[in-house]
DNA sequence: CGGATCTCAGCTCAACTGACATTT
DNA sequence: CAAATGTCAGTTGAGCTGAGATCC
């Protein structure tokens, strides 16, 4: 009964949101173990990468909505893997910086998303998940070429 | 700053959900100016393809949630495009029926989805949307290979 | 003034959970 | 009895909208 899928399994777009919902749930399930989302690794990491950011920043960085990085800088915070602190440069914004816990907690959470890699990626040999991660990139950056990741924030 | 994207750009998982984020907003722009969603398509699609279904089976198909799909096939049956009637060899079942609105509701959808299809694969040459095809089929096949498409189904 | 930032309230869609009655 | 089916109620995560206040 394989011939039976025809119409759906054929469409990227079907492949393409069905793979990431099994993506999503492997992530959330690793996740939900230690209490975060994919929002908080998102923000963490990027955190980690780029030093202390304003929110407005985070959002462009992490493709998340200003309106939610607040709600999710506010559980970081009050779990104190980051502090908000004011930018002394521009009193509309606030600095966000991760702290030490918060450090760990990153650490934590990139050794499960390892594994779930691992998991998802199973199925495929090296060469064709280099070749996978090559093709989505290559749909990414079209389809975000559109819209710039930090069109604004290049320093001023 | 494209060198920034160091560790999120290179997750598969990452890979995955941005770009079906976006396949999923082309789908959902798309399909709103018909006043339908993403399970209407998938249901009619199943039952254009396998004729009357129940409503489990069509879950199963279509990877919705049995209460998911009580109240889309509410919707479709409001709107005339399927019909819900009793399975006459089993009572507990319902016999959904895609009407003839109901079918051309459906090329409608798929005309819609063609154009968005062209456009999420723009970037890639036709070889490269063999391979992703390719390669997510074989991701999806592997990890829904656990959980079988129609176990009891199967005409018994 | 326009524009950026932060915040709040509320919404959609997809997916999932738990419970229940009926029927096989 | 266990298992399947349909139904209802509720929750979650991710993403989005609109509004307001503050500040550059």
């Amino acid at each position: 009964m394989d011939s039976a899928h025809t119409r759906l399994t054929k469409l990227p777009s079907w492949l393409l949101t069905q793979t990431a919902a099994h993506a999503h749930r492997l992530v959330t399930t690793a996740f939900t173990q230690t209490g975060a989302r994919g929002y908080h690794y998102r923000l963490l990491a990027a955190l980690a990468e780029y030093g202390p950011t304003s929110q407005a920043s985070l959002g462009r960085r992490c493709q998340i909505d200003r309106s939610d990085v607040v709600a999710a800088i506010n559980q970081l915070a009050a779990d104190g893997l980051v502090e908000r602190g004011p930018d002394p440069t521009d009193r509309r914004r606030n600095t966000i910086t991760l702290t030490t816990t918060g450090h760990r907690q990153l650490k934590r959470l990139e050794k499960r998303l390892a594994a779930v890699q691992a998991d998802l990626l199973a199925p495929l040999t090296a060469t064709e998940r280099e070749t996978l991660t090559k093709l989505l990139t290559k749909l990414l950056a079209h389809h975000s070429g559109t819209a710039p990741d930090e069109p604004t924030d290049a320093r001023p």
